[in-house]
DNA sequence: TATCTAATTAGATATATATCAAATAACTAA
DNA sequence: TTAGTTATTTGATATATATCTAATTAGATA
């Protein structure tokens, strides 16, 4: 099978790891969420600063928030760290000639993921075009960890961080074998498994 | 055992693979080693800019270089980006109280290297101090691939990127446990083993 | 020694970004 | 509705950095 990276994902997110007060945040997380103004007192940094950051790392996957009353509380997806290490290593394992295609996929997905998520990355509505829904689809489904076993609740939960409308991607996600369901267990699927556009 | 990580080498080990470019000759260099000419040939970039990235690739160790007759051939160094891949996922494993820790000893350590480092990566002397000595060898140790086995001839073409005398280096390799040799064969030791200060 | 090629350095420019204080927005609870 | 708390946005500033051209250095060879 193919090594497919996505450059800018990857380049984006160790962008966003490339910075200590980031990856200091990180580590807070690591023990358990924490709203804003918590880690601003532990780093000693304002606010506008920890949001500025927390932004950034929202923005590649690696926090996601979750309001409880007046105060959000942010989390460490963990999966998406363990993901971005391995596309490190996959990356020795790409041969060169792969590059421009590579490139060229990563912007063709860039632009489609741009439309149709709101830069607080919130899906705005699912694509009509197939190619496109599935790109969709796979954008969402990054920060699921393969091997990992979620209740229904669980990923209720993880999809509406991206839209309200849940039931209908999950779904989806279902449909295109993103993940498969049993006994209400969901599980996301090989990527060889994936719905394919054509 | 305790998780122990050097923020600053993470830091800025992602820092350099933040970049679209870096990226791409990493890509390239994952392929085999090339010189300056032919990666800027293959980017579309001029020789100048080739040069600052890869001052960057080789300041985290991720590539390396030796001199053919008049050229300059780059090499990635794969087990650097294993090894950083791995301290990503550590990072989840990480308790938020040991921050302060990893900071202090990460601004030690980084003033120590600085110290006994010239800024193209050469050891300029052997620290007299063992604290400092053992930093120093930790520090070169590090794009090492634990598992890996070496000959004696690559052990010692390693530690010339370092330093011309490699036979005093390679027995502090194995005198501080660093190391291990059989039959000729040099070996990583897991880090417990390592020479401790005190 | 003179010359060629490869690589680096210097200097300039344009862009990005980390940070803060002040203003604003979002939400809760009285 | 009003007051209080938390988070975000705005605007300013200082710093970093990706890229280029031109000049320089390093090493090989004729």
């Amino acid at each position: 099978m193919k090594v497919l990276i996505q450059l800018n994902r990857l380049v984006a997110f160790h962008k966003t790891m490339g910075d200590p007060t980031r990856v200091r945040i990180v580590i807070l997380l690591a023990k358990g969420p924490l709203h804003g103004q918590a880690i601003a007192g532990k780093l000693g940094l304002s606010a506008p600063t920890i949001t500025h950051h927390l932004k950034k790392l929202r923005d590649v996957h690696v926090v996601y928030e979750r309001r409880d009353k007046n105060i959000i509380y942010f989390y460490l997806n963990e999966s998406m760290i363990k993901q971005q290490a391995q596309e490190l290593t996959k990356l020795l394992e790409t041969r060169g000639e792969e590059l421009d295609e590579m490139m060229e996929i990563s912007l063709e997905r860039q632009k489609v993921i741009q439309n149709f998520f709101t830069k607080e990355g919130k899906l705005k509505n699912i694509p009509a075009q197939r190619k496109k829904k599935l790109m969709v689809f796979e954008h969402m489904v990054q920060g699921l960890s393969m091997g990992k076993k979620y209740g229904e609740k669980e990923i209720n939960e993880y999809i509406k961080q991206f839209h309200d409308d849940y039931a209908t991607i999950r779904r989806e996600f279902i449909i295109n074998h993103y993940m498969y369901r049993e006994n209400g267990i969901y599980e996301l699927n090989p990527e060889e498994m994936w719905a394919k556009p054509e």
